[in-house]
DNA sequence: TAAAATTTTGACGCTAAGTTAAATTTTTAC
DNA sequence: GTAAAAATTTAACTTAGCGTCAAAATTTTA
């Protein structure tokens, strides 16, 4: 059985991931370091990213063993081990459900192809979008989730429709086997435990926001 | 001096308050609470929420007393609390760095309007989007962003730009005497320690659900 | 008037996570 | 070739945040 990572540690994973991205980008694949194969040292990582050289070595710790002593962890190891973790390992298929202008944007956005997922449908309630094409990506009649999803992979639905309709979409997704959902909308939603959501409620960090500000402004 | 109010429970406070919002709206301002003034108690937001009543009265505790033994708490001075301490009690002006298709969506969504903050500038160094409008509001030249800032009170800037041009428009925006910054890129911000920094890091985000997603299906 | 409901206050205990320290191995330098 | 330096590994310690539980106080309701 895998051992579990702490939450702190999976939290800093994503950083530790663009990191040694841009490290192996940078410098082109070539052994820039000591020793034969490519080596990085836990204060080198830290000293970039602003952790302590403990913090760093504890965190990849948790991972398993890549480390040479007295040089460094093997940085292609390390790097798989990052990418399995982080399950970045496979390719996912993702649909978005409210085509409008935030929807349009993660369509045309370049985050998801980078890190490996596929933008593979959209859907939407809207007559004068359906059938429409968005970054070369079909937006399908919501009604027609089932039956879509029979045919084509969806991993994770993305959902950026109005609040009010968020539980509905989130309750159609469950049904059609969706285990992953990324929730744009404030609302709370209810899902069965398999389910994985992320919520990217852009209010509450509004809010996080307004709130910091008020503490050192008085305005 | 104001006591410090813990990280989970700060967290929690956007639910309390939307929750409190909810209600209030559907129930029209009426008195439905059996005192004079309208009440709500710990077991009824826990119940809506998810929480439990302990957790709830340790949140509210921590904003100070509004309780009336035996009933419950003064609806309207909590909501107040509440949002005093998500700093709600003021409106505050946003600026929009890169007026992409992200930058756009935020320009029209109304997550803003509704919690009290507002619009009021767009920044771009596009040629073709300088001097438009979106959602009536003006897109400037990143370049005359000092004098802008001059003319028109700026809290809050948020920066949908491309990832390596991030720190040089939160240098810009300090510089500028901006406090808040909603980061929507995977870049991690180097700030002064007064600078309020909220990451919306979509890749992060992204990474969270595959992460989740693979630990259950494992394909 | 008594019982029930609910906040208030305080104490307890647990867990997670950062920090520190010691041991081990490899590398580097002389 | 040997010794010192560098870095991982492993384990133990410490802390603090925070959820839970329990008792006290007060108000409401029956």
């Amino acid at each position: 059985m895998k051992k579990k990572i702490s939450k702190a540690t999976l939290e800093r994973m994503p950083y530790y991931y663009s990191t040694l991205k841009k490290i192996e980008e940078a410098d082109g694949g070539k052994h820039i370091f000591p020793v034969g194969e490519k080596i990085i040292s836990s204060s080198e990582l830290a000293a970039i990213l602003g952790f302590s050289p403990e913090q760093v070595r504890k965190d990849i710790a948790e991972l398993g063993q890549f480390g040479v002593k007295g040089a460094g962890y093997r940085f292609d190891r390390l790097r798989r081990a990052i990418e399995k973790v982080l399950g970045l390992q496979y390719r996912w298929y993702v649909a978005i459900f409210g085509a409008g202008r935030l929807g349009s944007a993660l369509a045309y956005g370049d985050d998801f192809q980078r890190l490996g997922f596929t933008v593979t449908a959209l859907f939407d309630v809207d007559e004068n979008l359906i059938g429409k094409k968005i970054n070369d990506v079909k937006v399908y009649n919501f009604a027609d989730l089932n039956s879509v999803a029979k045919r084509k992979i969806i991993d994770i639905g993305v959902i950026t429709v109005p609040e009010d309709s968020a539980q509905i979409v989130a309750d159609s997704l469950i049904q059609a086997g969706i285990k992953g959902i990324w929730n744009f909308t404030a609302a709370k939603l209810t899902v069965p435990p398999e389910v994985a959501v992320v919520n990217e409620n852009l209010s509450m960090s509004l809010m996080n926001i307004s709130c910091r500000l008020s503490l050192v402004n008085s305005k």
